[in-house]
DNA sequence: ATATCAGATAATAATCGTTACTGTCAACAG
DNA sequence: CTGTTGACAGTAACGATTATTATCTGATAT
């Protein structure tokens, strides 16, 4: 479960809160400048900065996760338990998945890396995407 | 293999083919400002603009691809075949690796998206970082 | 050879996401 | 009550990338 600001030990202001109160249980890993463009409806005077300094912060207590999954702008997720993605080419929508296999790497094909984390991506389009033919030959060559 | 120009039907010049010859065989997956640094010195006059769109046009026709791995820019891999990557999250160095177990999602868990690609990236600090300890406790929890 | 034309390039400007800076304000401590 | 600390808004700055524009090059037709 995702910490609070409470038990991490940083105050609690309302624009904390409410990005906070954004990020909780949402599952379509917005940006930035998403967070910043639903908030400012009800909190007028939030600016940019504030939005970016406090994901910085959340993500340096652990409370977030930055994900650089979208080659445009790094998209924030409140799950930070082990899971995986699945990302439309065409609509930039991301779902979370679990991935059914074992992702232990061999000793002999580390390299010699000290491993600390894996990640899997499946790219593909999306029901909506594709029922809507809104995407190209070019979407479904994407794969970062 | 990776295709060449000529193959692509797009016309060789100097500054594509110095790219193109940068590129090959690379597996250090640089980034663009690599790529100009390294080649400014032997093409004086070639332009950080002139190093994007051959990318681009490098990428639109199959040639490379762009990995988002690196939260601060676009890397650019000529090994287009099926590989994941393992990088050092201390100094962004990156290898690849093939990873010894099958990717197929089952149905049930792809959301009804129609899948197009997959990837497995591994997080971890290198041998050279770890030797000379030059990592963080935050290196250790970086897995984008 | 020379004119023409298409595409490639250099240089520069513009844009976008992000970060740094600065002055202000509020909460709290002494 | 006053000094200190941290958070904030506003804005400037920055780095990576993209768009624009004018110039150049090289192929082809004349």
């Amino acid at each position: 479960m995702m910490a609070k600001y409470k038990d991490i030990g940083i105050k609690l202001t309302p624009q904390r809160l409410a990005i906070l109160g954004y990020l909780e249980g949402n599952k379509a890993h917005p940006s930035a400048e998403d967070i910043y463009n639903d908030l400012h409806a009800k909190y007028p005077t939030m600016s940019f900065a504030t939005v970016y300094t406090t994901l910085a912060t959340l993500r340096a207590k652990g409370c977030i996760s930055e994900l650089s999954i979208d080659p445009d702008k790094k998209r924030f997720d409140p799950n930070t338990s082990d899971h995986n993605h699945l990302i439309c080419t065409s609509c930039k929508r991301v779902v979370d998945i679990t991935v059914p296999f074992d992702l232990t790497l061999p000793e002999d094909s580390a390299s010699d890396f000290m491993i600390t984390g894996s990640h899997v991506e499946f790219f593909g389009i999306c029901p909506e995407c594709k029922k809507n033919n809104r995407y190209s030959r070019e979407d479904m060559e994407k794969c970062v």
